[in-house]
DNA sequence: AGCACGCCGACT
DNA sequence: GTCGGCGTGCTC
């Protein structure tokens, strides 16, 4: 008898490490990317098969229970780019695997309800059946091969009976077939716009093409203004990519993931017979996991997705774009901190081929990889059909007449606007009617039990509410301190900056956008479509506002509070501020009509604001680049902030002390910490961080591969989280 | 993550 | 004396 052969499973659990299997006797071992149930201790997990193992010795191994996947669900050089993630991340391979598979395929309980349909193909019997029906029929499908039930429901009204006879009488077969949900269903693709290339898209396409022929690994920069036509450039470069018979990998952030987005990518490949497949975080379980299956069988030639779509099982890759390459959400901020732009490049790099990189406000690690020449540049310093960028103004709000928290200058910019029948968007960084309640008598404001902030105040909704964990509660009649008066409103919020709005103007149509006004399936997207048909004079939201959309008749942007992100306790907040300035800046004069913006700020003089207002990224990153040179921060040294986090302070303490000694004295590696995260409590967990901090990456990794080991000594209960490339510190 | 094992407080 | 609290350690 042969030894019975066994592989190697990665559970899609938190283990360290994958185990060993043993394969049933008498079966052939699942191939790598197969999902297989396994027992583990006293109870079933699956697992995804990556290889044959080498079976370890001193253990008797298990065998496996259940083979889940007929095929495999992904091929080894996917596999690898798996593996080469998890790794660089310092996160456990099952569990990445876990984030990277579409929901559903991870647990057993959950798994999606696959889709089948009957297939109608003739048989060899020749001749005609009796019935008219039947004739007319068999004639539809002789004509063609194979039917689905779909195609003939289409043609024929009740045709199950005449189906039943043909099939009985041996005329025609029957199959059942895996199909996938349309995610397009009732979508109607709207018309291409052809469109002429200005010159300097022109280069670009052309430096872009040469890359997409050449097939080999190639990153590119593609730094153009708001308004420049990025889109369009990508658009020709995918076509360029789908003549030579592969395939296109497009990441978006998730905000700008429109039905008016998908829709110009379909109105332009669609009719040319290639497929168009999106993934996003909207998507049910089974729609996912339909898209997922379309992909690997090869049916799909564009994936447009947010962040998690660079795990995209495409086989035939030929280029990925990254839009919006310096937006913060391509990092996942907890468990597998993966960031989608920085693994875009690995898999590119991995499947040797192009990966653009595009923004109108590049991350500075971007603009510091083109100019070290790592990174190829193309510019487009200019808007299409030579509009004008818009007039910025700031507003410097120690000289001005403020009136519930618009300045004068705003306030009568918003009236003109209104006047003219144009519409203003109105930039708030901040969700609910004010950040908190305050106590007029002693100063008291409501607190999350849970985490270490301020309760933000959502008037319309009543309640009080904690944006980080999702607490609520109700404000108490009397100040809950002192039993005083009741407490006020301090501060304002995008509610809030509606309800003045409507005071201020009380003619206009304001609407708000923002988490709390969006969470709900279309919500957002029924905002814009009232933007654009221009049933919306005023809209107020979050950063939202700020991608994703292009609306015409928009002529005024007012940053009502700069200052908010400016003051954030971060080494990038001026990074982010410059570029969240300059990209809703850019939402304004899109249209024939010329825009104006305004910025409210305390700061009126700090550079980034300055540099916003001229539109000027290249002084910008003149100004910024030598502060973070001067401190060793990214993109000029690199970061992996370890946070310690646990139920009792005084464990987290001391752990998060212990472990900085422990990892103190490494070489050419910078400790700093530990200190309380900024959000110092998060969730009812305390939380401690040590910042590494170095000059190049290996150091860096030779301390951290050792991190397995920090654990041991230190007080059991804290949990360590490594988030290597951090993108904030909160 | 589960799920057991194991070692200390208030109950029949 | 036991029921059960959750600290801690392992899972091929």
């Amino acid at each position: 008898m042969p030894p019975q052969q066994c592989v190697e499973v990665a559970l899609l659990a938190p283990l360290p490490a994958p185990l060993s299997y043993l394969v049933p006797p008498g079966e052939v071992p699942p191939p790598p990317g197969t999902r297989v149930k396994v027992p583990l201790g006293r109870r079933s997990a699956v697992g995804v098969v990556i290889g044959c193992g080498v079976p370890p010795e001193g253990v008797r191994l298990k065998q496996i229970q259940q083979r889940l996947d007929s095929t495999p669900l992904f091929d080894m050089a996917w596999l690898e780019f798996i593996r080469r993630a998890a790794a660089y991340y310092l996160f456990p391979l099952g569990l990445a695997l876990k984030t990277a598979l579409p929901a559903g395929l991870a647990s057993l309980e959950k798994a999606p309800g696959v889709k089948h349909t009957a297939i109608y193909s003739a048989s060899a019997r020749d001749g005609q059946p009796g019935g008219v029906v039947q004739r007319r029929l068999l004639e539809f499908i002789r004509s063609r091969q194979g039917v689905a039930m779909a195609a003939i429901r289409q043609r024929f009204a009740s045709p199950y009976a005449a189906l039943r006879r043909l099939e009985e009488l041996g005329f025609i077969t029957r199959q059942q077939c895996e199909i996938s949900r349309d995610p397009f269903s009732g979508q109607q693709i709207q018309a291409d716009t052809a469109v002429t290339l200005n010159h300097h898209q022109a280069a670009a396409l052309r430096e872009l093409c040469r890359a997409v022929d050449a097939a080999a690994f190639a990153p590119f920069l593609l730094h153009g203004v708001t308004g420049s036509g990025k889109t369009e450039v990508y658009l020709q470069t995918i076509a360029a990519t789908l003549e030579q018979g592969r395939q296109a990998l497009v990441l978006v952030p998730e905000i700008a993931l429109t039905p008016q987005l998908v829709g110009r990518f379909r109105a332009r490949f669609e009719q040319r017979g290639a497929r168009v497949g999106v993934l996003h975080s909207g998507m049910s379980a089974a729609e996912r996991y339909d898209m997922w299956r379309a992909i690997t069988r090869d049916e799909v030639d564009i994936v447009i997705g947010a962040r998690s779509a660079v795990f995209a099982p495409l086989t035939r890759l030929g280029i990925i774009v990254v839009d919006e390459e310096h937006d913060d959400s391509y990092k996942q901020g907890d468990g597998f901190r993966y960031n989608g732009r920085d693994l875009a490049l690995m898999r590119a790099q991995m499947a040797a081929v192009p990966v653009v990189l595009g923004s109108a406000t590049p991350s500075l690690a971007s603009f510091q990889r083109a100019a070290d020449g790592a990174v190829q540049a193309l510019l487009l310093p200019q808007r299409v059909s030579e509009r004008p960028l818009p007039q910025v103004t700031l507003v410097d709000m120690k000289a001005a007449a403020v009136e519930h928290g618009l300045a004068q200058e705003l306030r009568d910019a918003i009236a003109a606007t209104l006047q003219r029948d144009e519409q203003c968007l109105l930039l708030l960084n901040r969700r609910g009617f004010s950040p908190y309640l305050l106590c007029g008598d002693c100063g008291a404001s409501y607190r999350c039990p849970n985490c270490a902030i301020t309760l933000t105040w959502h008037k319309s909704s009543g309640v009080l509410r904690c944006h980080y964990c999702d607490y609520q509660q109700c404000p108490d009649d009397t100040c809950p301190r002192c039993g005083g008066s009741a407490m006020e409103p301090e501060g304002m919020g995008t509610e809030g900056l509606a309800a003045a709005l409507a005071q201020l103007y009380p003619q206009a149509r304001i609407a708000r956008m923002d988490r709390d006004t969006t969470s709900g399936k279309g919500s957002q997207q029924q905002l814009f479509e009232r933007m654009s048909a221009g049933a919306i004079d005023i809209l107020v939201g979050t950063q939202m506002i700020a991608k994703g959309h292009d609306f015409a008749n928009v002529t005024l942007v007012g940053v009502v509070d700069a200052d908010t992100t400016l003051n954030f306790p971060d080494f990038r907040s001026a990074e982010r501020s410059f570029s969240l300035l300059t990209q809703v800046a850019g939402r304004c004069g899109r249209g024939d009509k010329a825009g104006q913006v305004f910025i409210q700020t305390y700061a009126a003089d700090h550079p980034a604001l300055q540099c916003a207002a001229s539109h000027d990224y290249a002084a910008f990153a003149a100004q910024e680049l030598p502060l973070r040179q001067l401190l060793g921060y990214p993109p000029c040294g690199h970061l992996v902030n370890v946070i310690i986090s646990g139920l009792e302070q005084s464990q987290v303490e001391q752990a998060a002390r212990q472990l900085a000694q422990q990892l103190g004295g490494a070489a050419e590696v910078e400790i700093l910490g530990p200190a309380p995260c900024p959000l110092a409590r998060l969730r009812n967990r305390h939380r401690m961080q040590i910042l590494l901090k170095a000059a190049t990456r290996p150091p860096l990794r030779r301390l951290l591969n050792g991190h397995h080991g920090w654990k041991q000594g230190l007080p059991p209960t804290v949990r360590i989280d490594i988030d290597v490339d951090p993108v904030d510190m909160m």
